[in-house]
DNA sequence: CTGAAAGCGCTTACAG
DNA sequence: CTGAAAGCGCTTACAG
């Protein structure tokens, strides 16, 4: 039903090699006459002809396919990244495949699975980070792959991350600087290599200005809009509550929200919030989120080149881990703190 | 580099025809003795045997995956339901490609050859509705596709929509009820289907109420931001501004809102505005939306239904078009006209 | 009952 | 210079 190389062989009387050969444009010195050329150029077009690129990538073992593995499709960190790699695929002549884990490490074994039987080419992941085992295996394969905006301490790989430690640290001294001394950190669950570096540039700050680290002030554990909820609950139920937030994660924000508006408080007149947004996150807020941005293009950006790379070069052992910094953006969410 | 069945075979000594038909699980009353069985089972496993399915899709000619193409990924409409097909898919033993098309006609055209190309089983398409010649054409081919969220009036293709005419005319009869009399129409580009019956919708509801039709309060032209926010910034440079709006567009909703609080005014106390949004869009207001919500997991489902259904019988002539009805949600963001 | 062979649609090293 | 043939890794109708 859809033409094939042979169809074009046999209407204008030429092997299909030849065909072949004339289509790919490749062998230039390849004398067929300027005729038959066309002819043949006329013909394909005529019959609509369409290259078979599953027979195409089994004969030529490589399927000119990368994938990409997200954990929330519905969060614009990761929207905005699939869609600036998709971007740069389309330049690279790469076709891309996106998968989305909705958070569920099963999810994300299995389609890594799938994606290898499919031939990709390479994957750029956004690991669930519940487990590593299949990650280390991966690399164990030489299979061409790089981790993005999470990463494993203790995996050696072509990686690219934002600085979660240092942009945390930038935000909450800022919270400091503005008088507030009861700063709450909303995180996700304690597995992440993300949350963990962030939770660290928390406590790295209040540390270096001497403010005690309060415990019940660090709540949170996944990465959804129930668990910000929750775990602003939480806090807001403390006899002495926190004049400032900051929210580890773009989702969470929303369920933060809800529980401080449910409490009746605003901000940021009774309280200061830092989130990290980015720029798709941040406009539907009517009041524009004092934020901390991740860079989604470069993230992207870099990911591809280093993908492409380790596409060309499986056995290098050189590993690359790659860190951005993140945009501090002063919104009107951070106000001076009450007395200050 | 890769095990394949060969490799198996000449491990465990017998014809790679026989792995594949232990693998495959089918021909049950095929007789290889229960030893035999285990042993190529535990061979595969020994070896990490992962079967190429690029083969496997050239020798079946089918690929068991379906796309799906999306104006926009950063909608979280779109986003939505590029989630529930991926559910849906990995249910149905499908994988599944999504690709972006950024609003982009040729990048649609592009995306459905390269889906084409790599014998895609069927397409849910959202169309950019530029053009249709493309969409034309794939129905004469009889290649599987369903339009979904957006169609042409003039093609009786598989489509799954919902209902604009009849959700636009319901949220425009609210703000009459409210005592609303000058209500701006923001839309998108006017090529579209959707824009279309919307502005229908809007405009009988008008009609009915023996309200005059003010051509200056019909305004929009695109899906961005920016759009939104032309349009509105239009409307507020009226000399009698409108009491609301009805904005036809998820993602416009952000730049309206951003042209309102410019001019220094309230929602809703000043203007009242619906909008349509997702579950997904809603909850990023402060201050949550009166809006007309798209049952985004039963378009997923529907169109993937009828998608599975056309890829069983490609040649049939009995094309379906589901209108689905939204849901009409009472938020804050509307208010009795002042003096109502 | 089961092995051997053909073939899906390509590409390219090989021989004439 | 160019046609014919092999082969990518599978599956299954066919013959023994």
């Amino acid at each position: 039903m859809t033409a094939t190389l042979k169809d074009i062989a046999t209407k204008v009387g030429v092997h299909p090699s030849t065909v072949s050969r004339v289509l790919s444009g490749k062998y230039e010195n390849f004398n067929v006459s300027q005729e038959t050329r066309e002819l043949i150029m006329n013909t394909a077009k005529e019959i609509n002809y369409v290259p078979n690129e599953t027979a195409r990538s089994l004969r030529l073992r490589k399927t000119q396919i990368i994938g990409l593995i997200i954990p929330d499709i519905l969060n614009p960190l990761f929207a905005g990244v699939a869609r600036s790699i998709g971007n740069i695929c389309e330049k690279n002549d790469y076709n891309f495949i996106v998968c989305n884990t909705d958070e569920v490490q099963d999810k994300e074994i299995r389609y890594i699975e799938m994606l290898k039987s499919r031939g990709t080419d390479g994957l750029i992941i956004v690991p669930v980070q519940r487990e590593k085992a299949h990650i280390e295996k991966l690399k164990e394969e030489r299979y061409p792959f790089v981790l993005a905006i999470r990463h494993f301490g203790d995996i050696e790989t072509d990686t690219v991350v934002t600085d979660n430690d240092g942009d945390v640290y930038k935000a909450v001294e800022y919270l400091i600087k503005l008088g507030h001394r009861r700063i709450a950190f909303v995180g996700g669950h304690s597995e992440s290599y993300a949350i963990r570096a962030r939770e660290k540039g928390y406590k790295q700050a209040l540390l270096d200005y001497n403010i005690r680290l309060d415990h019940d002030l660090v709540v949170g554990n996944g990465y959804t809009v129930e668990s910000g909820y929750a775990a602003a609950k939480k806090i807001m139920n403390l006899p002495e509550r926190p004049t400032a937030f900051m929210i580890s994660s773009n989702i969470i924000i929303v369920g933060v929200l809800e529980a401080i508006f449910e409490a009746g408080l605003s901000i940021p007149e009774d309280i200061s919030i830092i989130g990290f947004a980015d720029s798709c996150a941040t406009p539907y807020l009517s009041c524009p989120l004092t934020a901390i941005s991740q860079p989604v293009g470069q993230i992207a950006k870099r990911a591809a080149e280093l993908l492409f790379k380790r596409i060309d070069s499986p056995e290098s052992e050189d590993y690359q881990k790659i860190v951005l910094p993140s945009k501090f953006i002063v919104g009107k969410t951070t106000l001076k703190a009450f007395g200050s």
